[in-house]
DNA sequence: CATGTTAGTTCAATGCGTGAACGAAACGGC
DNA sequence: GCCGTTTCGTTCACGCATTGAACTAACATG
């Protein structure tokens, strides 16, 4: 039962303001008229609200268009410009830094090798403060012109608490505070979240899931997880680790998986997993080769994959009732390429009737390289719920 | 992407009126001024407003408390005559009517036996609809105090259609209108749902899921299901389906479920794969009873169960990530009330220990008979969101 | 150039929450 | 019994939100 916010008038306003925004950053260059119809809104509030985001340099005229035998329409869409988001990927191998402009355009990037010993988190912090700067330079933006920074990392992102704690086991981090230490470094505000989470609102907002208010993104690299949706929210739980669907148990005594349990799904179609499985020793370094081998040659292993995979899918529709399904993850995307239709025929055995029907099952669109989008996606996200209260801030 | 919807200075006061008209139904007696911390409004606010619930006689006066050395502070109250709900079980063998005033007191209830061949729905809906009057006359509350019919059904109630339609296969029901029947009967506000949900519902606002945020409550019969509940709001799916656990697959090629599928939690752990498990013929009528002897004699299968239920419940936590999980329906309250120590150790070496760590797993309050008031309480919902627009109505 | 059509703006009206000033109802001390 | 103090509650001018209606702007057509 979340309680809601006592509202002012105020309110409304930003709320108004908000829906414009969207509407117009999703919904392309559109008339003030057309705003009229799109949001509910009175021509009145498009005029003065309009107004106020073109004097702020939020939007920007783009054109016009002929409407026979009147004024021609002025069309409005948001200033590309007006500020930028930077998005970062920390992964197990490296650490990367991009420059984004407001819809979602690369302007700069870096990366940063890091070695297997050297996870030390004040190194990677210094590592991605060095990074904005970097991008900053190379993409010839000031500080001030940047709404923020999103940052993917591996693990549980505790949020609620003091500060947003980071666990990932596999890094050696046990509740490190990250967000601390940026906000020692620089003076732009700092968004935090898993890598796969960013991953998922990264496709849902800019990928496959565009539009959709219930779905699931499962994420299959070397670990597997997943992003719900909603009602158009991402689902959370209590303590922002809700996905890991991994390590659901799809199998009562199945096989040992490495978070010390058995049966997980994570230990039969995670790329490890698959590998071991197919016999391919666990040296081997080129995974994703080594995985399109296994896939191309077939034979059982891949079969029960495919049917793991495809079950997994099957209680996720039971349960939740989405209105689509995106395969995502570098694994995940192999694996869909070649199977996607056996993969819905085992979902189709596996599920209800009725939710399956209102599912399409589908593959991620941005490829494995959506981290750091998707952690920009947290700032714009902010900036579009928010941009009146919001504010350009002063460089670090 | 929910899109918000267009708002106006209007809106502002139903939300806010909305927020004081739930604490102060959840938050027992209040004085103006405790009101003013407990919501954040002005007191200015608090006085208009109280003043129009008063006048309304939503709210009452609820004698007065000492305040040492100042002016006494007057308590007000939601007023628990203002007006009444009425709640429907439909279920297999019979169909229930109850009358409850806004405190969720009941005031009258009948019962209508429904022979197995008598699943017709427009004799359920005239049961229904003869139910409403005697409750009335029992009750002697008039149509017009009356808020709305909240009914539980079995099956699937596809809404968003023009009409909530309703399929389920043991009724033999497929794509059944009863709110268009029951609007021809009546011109109460009728509000649909499925019957595992609207327990949910109630066990979530006034049994042990009261307050929780991201819970989810797991309903065990003969069937299994259960209501996932994110951000206070419960997840309903594309297509109103979200909440079919019974069959998700926890044993890869495990036992057949009457569903048809294999392997489905609901084969081991709902009452009638237990009873068949455990070696009990079909023909028992007196499943209850035949439960209990099989779990106070014990051996291999209740640990099997336990087992099942434990994983299928961790598998809920790693996925959602909640904050409490009850355990409720008339065999999961029998199972729990035996040996719920065991099902969260099963729990604990199954799921990841940070999300195991912020979850409780407790009970149900409410007994198996909550379904007429979760019902009720989809009314009540809108009567809290929305008192200001949902009138009081005719009577039929 | 007059007329019609469509697009966009301005303005008075209405509604809402708020802070500040004010009124109400108790207590304690004398 | 009176008065100051304390706490609770109300009233009112103000700022800010959306809106419909009246108005202006910019085009096409004849």
């Amino acid at each position: 039962m979340a309680r809601p916010e006592r509202k002012t008038v105020r309110d409304v306003r930003k709320g108004n303001r908000g829906m414009l925004l969207r509407t117009l950053y999703f919904g392309g260059p559109r008339s003030r008229h057309e705003l009229t119809g799109l949001t509910g809104l009175s021509a009145a509030t498009i005029s003065t609200m309009t107004g106020d985001l073109l004097t702020e340099k939020i939007l920007m005229e783009a054109g016009q268009v002929d409407s026979d035998g009147g004024r021609p329409r002025v069309l409005l869409r948001v200033n590309p410009v007006y500020a930028y988001l930077i998005g970062v990927d920390v992964a197990e191998t490296h650490v990367r830094v991009e420059l984004f402009d407001l819809e979602m355009t690369e302007k700069a990037r870096v990366d940063y090798t890091l070695r297997p010993s050297h996870h030390d988190i004040e190194l990677v912090a210094r590592r991605i403060l060095a990074g904005i700067d970097v991008v900053l330079a190379d993409g010839q933006v000031t500080a001030a012109q940047v709404l923020g920074v999103g940052i993917g990392v591996p693990g549980i992102v505790e949020r609620g608490v003091p500060d947003a704690l980071i666990h990932a086991k596999t890094f050696g981090w046990d509740g490190v505070p990250l967000g601390a230490l940026m906000r020692a470094g620089t003076s732009l505000p700092v968004f935090i979240d898993n890598g796969a989470k960013t991953m998922g609102q990264a496709e849902l907002w800019f990928g496959a899931g565009r539009g959709a208010d219930h779905a699931v993104i499962v994420l299959i690299g070397s670990g597997v997880g997943a992003t719900v949706v909603a009602d158009g929210q991402a689902v959370r739980g209590t303590s922002n680790s809700a996905g890991e669907w991994g390590h659901t148990k799809i199998e009562m005594n199945g096989r040992p998986c490495r978070c010390g349990s058995r049966g997980c799904l994570e230990a039969y179609i995670g790329a490890e997993g698959l590998l071991d499985r197919a016999g391919v020793p666990v040296q081997t370094t080129d995974w994703p080769s080594a995985l399109g081998r296994v896939l191309d040659v077939g034979g059982p292993v891949v079969d029960e994959t495919v049917t793991y995979l495809g079950t997994g899918l099957a209680n996720l529709i039971n349960m939740l009732n989405p209105e689509r399904i995106l395969i995502g993850g570098w694994a995940g995307l192999m694996i869909g390429e070649r199977h996607l239709d056996q993969i819905r025929v085992v979902v189709g055995e596996n599920s209800l009737t009725q939710p399956y029907n209102a599912t399409s099952i589908v593959l991620g669109e941005l490829g494995p390289d959506a981290v750091a989008m998707g952690a920009a996606t947290l700032v714009l996200e902010e900036f579009l719920d928010a941009s009146a209260p919001l504010r350009l801030h002063a460089a670090s």
